[in-house]
DNA sequence: TTATTTAATCGTATATTTACGATATACATT
DNA sequence: AATGTATATCGTAAATATACGATTAAATAA
């Protein structure tokens, strides 16, 4: 989003669609998921699981390392990754909080 | 996505990414509040509402309806809007459920 | 009928996202 | 030292998203 318009809107649902947005491609769900379940912090183990390029992949990771949801470490010629369970809970509570109060408004609908 | 692609991640990841996307805007959030909390299913006082064009907020209704989340209904001059709380409700579920699955793996991180 | 109001759509500019191949870097191996 | 491997980054192309003003369409009000 413009820089510009950040200020309009309140800081808790930029957090929310901030998460959102990370977690808006099938990649990225799917790289998280990789990284939660596998007990060594996968690496280029990712790139042979998805079906897109080493290049891609990075890109992915760079974007999911921005707002924190993953960390990363250098192990030798390769890198290791994973989830960064502080940050993620964070997230994932501002979201499901979000997401629970909207249905307490739940009523009959008018249209 | 591109097109081709879509047919490289599950399903039920692609229903997530798209859900996540539709709230990955501030602007669609505070749409979806606004529409939930007012007994009346608004019509342009959403453009009041917000910081933006009234086109704009057009267009972020568009994309809302498109993947269902909300309704519209015409009402004379002007137009209802409201959450379908039934697809609301499904793709939330399926968002909270993949996000305490997600939790479930949690474990000591090994970077 | 004509004017007004409301909201969708069109055209368009700009920014961002997504993807890839090529290259650079950093470490390991020979 | 030279080679190989893993991965980040660069450059770039194409698609998508975001925003706006102008226009259109549809209904009401004058």
């Amino acid at each position: 989003m413009a820089l510009a318009r950040k200020n309009d809107f309140p800081n808790k649902n930029l957090k929310i669609a901030e998460f959102s947005k990370a977690i808006s491609h099938p990649a990225r769900i799917a790289i998280l998921e990789t990284l939660a379940k596998k007990r060594e912090c996968i690496c280029g183990d990712l790139v042979l699981d998805l079906p897109l390029a080493q290049s891609t992949v990075s890109q992915h990771l760079k974007a999911l390392k921005e707002i924190g949801l993953i960390k990363g470490e250098v192990d030798g010629p390769r890198s290791k990754y994973c989830v960064d369970w502080k940050v993620f809970e964070k997230y994932q509570k501002l979201a499901s909080r979000w997401t629970e109060k909207m249905l307490e408004y739940r009523q009959d609908n008018c249209c």
